[in-house]
DNA sequence: CGATCTGTTTGCGATTGCGCAAAGTGACGC
DNA sequence: GCGTCACTTTGCGCAATCGCAAACAGATCG
């Protein structure tokens, strides 16, 4: 827990960012007056599941991944975090703890404000509240897709999705194809999708048969976009 | 489409309503001002999934399902709607349409606003922002539970799940056990939980005979909730 | 540079829950 | 009071996918 004292977060870092974009610079410049930077290096642990929720966050740079536990030790990710993002306002869903458990993919930059700021930002800053919201929003319709999927289709066509997204958020272009930018592992893919590891190494396998993704240790790349969204998607 | 010209809104209906509480009388009357009552008879439909989002709305009385319809037709139910809830804030999901349809399940009551009053309405009462946060907040969790739940969970446990929740949002109590107190069919159930019609029938059969439940044609009354959460949650 | 650890592949048998089919049954309208 | 419609029940075979088991292979570390 890297705890950086009082050090000013600059201000032309985030002010184009989409969640602070038309706020008041002098808003703006309060907020991040109580801001602190911390930096977590890749398998880091930000926050835990069950833990008080002291603070919420907001990612800079690198990717996290949230995942839950149940009662009966299965792992669930529940979403990957990525630049730009909020996290961990738990405060938010009126929850009083982290319900989950937010570890670094990649060495990453968060900043992160005492959770009582939630409150004083939110209501001080309209502009900041609005965007926040669709932050959120935008969270609730992505857990709504995920449930449509999975009460409704096959296996194979949910892990088509899940890799489609991920190459859409983070993935970076390469000659051969689109990598996934940060480590992942089939275990990760079978937690996003409701499915085993098993089924998505099976399913990885033939697809790569198949010419449509290239696997590797902790790394995917989907070298037929197309390919893959007729799986995701069969037309008509 | 019951349009209610310039009914004004008692403001003593909503002031005690969690979702306004804490504003200023004069905010909130202001905002009732815009707000147009309708009330929808049991089967009609307040939004169709698709159709331009005009207004958002607020459930004062009754109930309402929304469910979405996937490209192959197969339908999933979202989310029941109980007093109190906002539903339809398409804006919040930086949505132009709804993403779902939205049906009366018993004759209702509703306050809809229009659409472009989200904005003002939440910039200027960063009292009820926050409260419209914990309001997406909330289902944000809710929905997080089924995708746990259903990555994780038999068909058996996810049912006995949605129908005790069921029994705690829309519950009246009776000699006998809970009363779901809107009518739902067994398809109605496997939509919310991911399932078949069929299979939700035989689980409902078979608690039946052993005790558990009290069936019916759109009926459904728990006699012994203990022992469903027992099915739900085998502890250890 | 060998040992070890973590992640991956693959085979096979066991189940769960689905799909199809067909028959009941309560509610409502005429 | 009867017909119809919507909802429900139940049986049966099959397919998808899980669970277990075992072997394999990059990566990391001393």
């Amino acid at each position: 827990m890297v705890k950086a004292g009082r050090v000013a977060i600059d201000i032309s870092l985030v002010r184009n960012l989409p969640l602070f974009r038309q706020m008041e610079p002098a808003a703006l410049a309060r907020m991040m007056t109580r801001a602190t930077p911390q930096r977590f290096a890749k398998g880091a642990t930000v926050f835990e599941q069950g833990a008080d929720a002291a603070a919420f966050f907001f990612l800079l740079h690198g990717r996290l991944k949230v995942s839950q536990v149940t009662a009966d030790g299965q792992q669930v990710m529940m979403r990957v975090v990525h630049p730009g993002d909020l996290f961990g306002f738990a405060r938010a869903l009126a929850r009083p703890d982290y319900p989950g458990t937010a570890k670094a993919a990649v060495d990453s930059l968060v900043i992160s404000w005492p959770m009582a700021e939630w409150d004083t930002v939110v209501e001080g800053n309209p502009r900041l509240a609005m965007n926040a919201m669709q932050n959120i929003g935008q969270r609730l319709d992505e857990a709504h897709t995920r449930l449509r999927e999975m009460s409704t289709q096959e296996v194979e066509r949910r892990v088509a999705h899940a890799v489609l997204r991920l190459t859409q958020k983070a993935g970076s272009i390469e000659p051969a194809g689109t990598r996934i930018d940060f480590p992942i592992t089939r275990q990760d893919i079978a937690e996003m999708t409701g499915t085993t590891l098993h089924t998505v190494s099976r399913l990885l396998s033939a697809w790569e048969a198949r010419g449509l993704v290239e696997g590797g240790r902790q790394k995917l790349m989907v070298t037929d976009a197309e390919g893959l969204a007729r799986i995701a998607d069969p037309e008509d």
